[in-house]
DNA sequence: CGCGCTTAGATTGTATACAATTCGGGAGGT
DNA sequence: ACCTCCCGAATTGTATACAATCTAAGCGCG
């Protein structure tokens, strides 16, 4: 059998994934399932079982008929995406600050912002590579403050899909100086909210980690704005429609 | 093959969906999907694929040797989900503000309330079929009411969570003398939510909206502190540990 | 010329056989 | 008595064959 990840279902999916988000299909394009089996030298069975996972992380859509078609979705849905996920993050700030946090898990979320302190102060620029891992970290580190599996697993799906996770425009933005002053704002709310939530300032921390996330709405609309971006440089990009 | 909902995968989906609701395994039991599989007259494949879906709704959880086991919650994980959709529906409700509703949808939602005024001053006392129709109805509404389909679709996994939906603790209840007062502020509270967001009263609407799922959360409690409650009354409570 | 019907090819849904792995129990040694 | 190792039964993961259905092209008819 086959253990965690190695598994050929396991290996469809992130094959399959990493595909549609890399802009291999069309928006739309029907994807048939002995074509996909073929190319990825994968049988069928697991190929389905992959593609039932890409439709409810929502890159792949039902047809009536059964067969699957790559997702396509409006700038809307993406700035709406990142909106809940927002609230929900909100929603993990405030309860963390009502019901408290471990001196110990304290620890570990300043241990990470110093972290992220230190990829942006870098002696050759901002240390990208460390500033996405960084940041993922702190915002997982938000899902789970609350100690509750159930909004941290909410959490979880807001950020699968496509574009609304926390780290989805920090790639393929290296030289953008307005991009730059972002992650200082950036830095500045993650130590805020920690503040929040340690002060047990419910409301606050909420409407921060709210904010907070509408500033990587802004960062789409910018990336969107600048006409020049490669389109295979973000992931998951080629699933925007134009309009 | 097999349209919307006739096929073998869609059957074993709702058969072990009302299986588990309805109490048929302990908490934490193992499923075989041999034993399953000749249980319900179903193949193994489609077993399968209903299995994965039930694992991503939470009924069931994976072991790492990939054999499944139902799922087991605590009251606190059903108070958490049934706050998630309380946020959630608030958000929902705010961006109904914030964007208007039309005309068209405002009737709507006063032909569900008026549905509801109905179900509860029926002549002989409360008409509980009705009220749970239009009540999933109105939350329904709620839902769609942004516009957003990737709100509506969050909204609806949130009330996926076992116990979390809106109309939960509204069977097996009826003649409980205190929970039909409940249902007096309850309705109350769909009329000034839908007030709030007619009015543009983004922020009120969002503040109702998760106030009225905090009155299920109640509920809940009700239900639980009554000791003699039948668990099987109530579909999902046999998943609820007891401490 | 356009439209509906028929039919063949392609595609999805399901069952089943087999391979790989896990799990539990029993034998044997210390 | 307890621990370890090993083996067989049970269970899950995968491939594949077949059945049911969809799709699209070609044909006949108005």
């Amino acid at each position: 059998m086959a253990r965690e990840g190695n598994s050929q279902a396991d290996r469809a999916l992130g094959a399959l994934r990493t595909l549609i988000l890399s802009g291999a299909f069309e928006r739309g394009e029907k994807l048939s399932e002995i074509a996909l089996s073929d190319r990825l030298g994968i049988s069928r069975t697991p190929l389905r079982e992959a593609m039932m996972h890409l439709h409810q992380e929502g890159l792949l859509s039902r047809e009536d008929s059964g067969s699957a078609r790559v997702s396509s979705y409006t700038m809307r849905d993406i700035s709406d995406a990142i909106e809940v996920r927002g609230t929900l993050e909100g929603l993990a700030a405030r309860l963390a600050a009502e019901r408290g946090v471990a001196a110990e898990d304290h620890a570990v979320a300043l241990g990470i912002l110093d972290a992220l302190d230190l990829a942006m102060d870098a002696a050759s620029g901002v240390d990208f590579r460390a500033y996405v891992k960084n940041n993922t970290s702190f915002h997982d580190w938000i899902a789970q403050a609350a100690g509750s599996p159930i909004v941290t697993r909410e959490i979880a799906r807001a950020n699968r899909l496509p574009l609304a996770g926390p780290s989805a425009f920090l790639t393929g933005q290296e030289g953008q100086s307005p991009f730059l002053r972002s992650l200082i704002i950036a830095q500045d709310q993650h130590r805020t909210i920690l503040d929040a939530i340690m002060t047990g300032e419910g409301g606050r921390a909420e409407a921060l980690a709210r904010e907070h996330a509408r500033l990587a709405r802004r960062n789409l609309q910018q990336v969107i704005d600048r006409k020049n971006t490669d389109i295979s440089a973000i992931p998951g990009l080629s699933l925007i429609s134009p309009n």
